[in-house]
DNA sequence: CTAGTCACTCGCACACTGTACGACACAACT
DNA sequence: AGTTGTGTCGTACAGTGTGCGAGTGACTAG
């Protein structure tokens, strides 16, 4: 029997809560709410505690450390991620369905991306994601190494894209700004600056509907991400 | 006129270093440094002026805040990105040598994923990549937005990819590991746990040569991202 | 040569962070 | 009744980013 390293999803938590007592569950829970409302900077034990009504290093008994408690947060989200089984529209609607339902859940809760970078994910959730993410790719008749290839690339691409909307949607939160009024200030500086090829690009990007554009953008990429496996199938 | 708010880039340095001084160039090529060797998490502003041999509030003269910092080792590390125009390989060669220079550079600055999330890039390489990148999509015959969003799937990918891998090394190295040894106690981990499904997923994905796993695993998925531009191009 | 004005440095202080430690309280079991 | 385990929390430490105001050196005007 080898011995592992011990760590957040190995070890699971004792029954017996006794009295009326804090719970994992709960600071999970508070810890969310605080970080969807005001970004991941925003959040700090002794404000978490505060907002449980405990004292701030009550918290450490439950929860080894910050990051652990932040692993725990990012499988939570994990979780609200929809997936739908290939039998229900096969492979390519239900990566769509996946990717739609990824980039919902990343603008639920904007602190992901930043977060993601940090720590690989390997709680149950993240887990789950993935076997039913395999199915899918697996349906599309992709299989071994090149299956978690092909479902990494997907979630790359949502990653990546909804990550830089974020960026964004963020910098005019933090800035008290509408994501208007930031999108304005942007092209107004790049108007006075940059080359006549990015001046003409930052047009297109800041002009009309904001929202609509990074929806748009996203489906065009992940047009492109879907047909790109479809070729990799056929070939 | 419109007045628009200040920022690291439309505001330059005055002229006129006058005496032995500290300067921009040399905080940023120093922050770089330890950023490179110490991760994100590392880098305060008072190990870097006693790295400077200076106060630590001098900084403060030459930089507004950390965070203004950080945008301009982010720009800074833009400009290490090659991009070939258009007319030395074709627009598709010209994406594969922009994706794996993207990659090494990111490879080589791995704080790069976790702080990309947090702001969007508008420094001057970012500029001339912006520029250079598009005339490789133009070169493919795609234009007006389309441009913008082709070639934003492409970096998304990119940095969606390079970033999970990071993401790896960096948690072995802040552990102590080799990332060999990483990937063993992973695997050790899920054998326990998972689902069949996942558990063969980590077995593919962590027995062999974990550098040419990851290698591989961003040929694959840069080739369904490129086939399916060259899908667009066709239709 | 002196006076003044910039460009720049830096010590101090403030409010805040994560978390180790050890003292406490309450429930259950012997 | 005493002991053990579960859970709480005040204090303290070592750090963080950065505002403020005093200080220093070089250059320029009179």
């Amino acid at each position: 029997m080898v011995c592992v390293k011990e760590s957040i999803w190995t070890r699971q938590q004792k029954a017996a809560p006794a009295r009326e007592t804090l719970t994992r569950e709960q600071i999970v829970r508070t810890a969310l709410e605080a970080l969807d409302a005001e970004g991941l900077a925003g959040l700090s034990i002794r404000k978490l505690a505060a907002k449980l009504g405990s004292g701030a290093t009550s918290l450490y008994w439950h929860v080894p450390t910050k990051d652990d408690l932040i692993d725990l947060l990012i499988d939570e989200v994990w979780g609200e991620i929809d997936i739908p089984g290939p039998e229900l529209a096969g492979w390519r609607s239900g990566l769509l369905l996946f990717a739609h339902s990824m980039r919902s859940v990343i603008l639920r809760h904007p602190w992901l991306p930043e977060v993601m970078y940090t720590r690989p994910s390997q709680g149950p959730n993240a887990m789950t994601m993935g076997t039913r993410g395999l199915a899918l790719i697996d349906a599309a008749g992709i299989t071994g190494r090149n299956a978690d290839f092909a479902l990494g690339t997907v979630m790359s691409f949502v990653l990546g894209n909804t990550g830089a909307e974020v960026a964004t949607r963020e910098l005019a939160r933090r800035g008290g700004q509408s994501l208007d009024e930031l999108v304005a200030e942007v092209r107004d500086r790049t108007e006075t600056i940059a080359d006549p090829i990015m001046r003409e690009s930052a047009r297109r990007r800041t002009t009309g509907d904001i929202d609509g554009m990074f929806y748009d953008s996203f489906n065009y990429g992940l047009e492109i991400v879907l047909e790109g496996i479809a070729a990799r199938v056929k070939a």
